[in-house]
DNA sequence: TCTAATACTATACATTGTGTAGCGATAATG
DNA sequence: CATTATCGCTACACAATGTATAGTATTAGA
């Protein structure tokens, strides 16, 4: 009981980024891609509204799993940070889950 | 890039379940207590929305990750079939990087 | 029989995400 | 050097999703 709710507390912060819709998908061309442009996801992802991708991004920031460089004074790229590479087993385990049961 | 593409699809199915507020918490209850009812959740869980609950154990049963079964006529209580328990290594690692970076 | 709990549903509202358009700045092209 | 394309977003109106609060029929326990 006390157990579970300590338990339960503890995946929050891991809930908090990885349940926002798009985020899985953004962190696997991260991944992939070591570093990524916007619209380079804009194209990759397919779908995705630009004003979520940039409310996705700035939240990224913001937990300090992406860093954000500029290459012009207006042209930047963003990767990942340790604790952003830190997701990759998550996003492993959720890939396979995937292929056994698609 | 090919790559890339191939294995975004393979996430998918795992962030249409976990991807959903509530999702994993719920689960996360299932995997400690086997066998769980609806207000045990609401009352572990806190703050969830009875409708929102209600949509997410649909939702999970259709999808074949718990099973319903009547303990009376109007009485129930769900619990992870093997496609729910498969989820616990991801659930595991969701934990690990949340204790690491809380 | 009375009370409390169970497993929800209903309604109105708040929050979040989307489609489409567009903008200022820079990079590529001719 | 002028034109065009691309970049990294923002704005707007709308759609979808989640929430607070209340309520319902059924039933288990005292």
């Amino acid at each position: 009981m006390t157990v579970a709710t300590t338990q339960i507390g503890c995946i929050k912060a891991a809930t908090e980024i990885l349940g926002d819709k798009w985020t899985p998908q953004l962190l696997r061309f991260f991944i992939n891609e070591e570093t990524v442009r916007f619209c380079q996801i804009q194209d990759l992802v397919g779908g995705i509204n630009p004003r979520t991708l940039s409310a996705r991004l700035t939240q990224l920031e913001d937990h300090d799993i992406i860093t954000k460089s500029f290459t012009s004074s207006s042209r930047c790229e963003y990767q990942l940070t340790e604790k952003g590479r830190d997701l990759l087993p998550v996003l492993h385990s959720m890939e396979e889950w995937s292929n056994k049961y698609a």
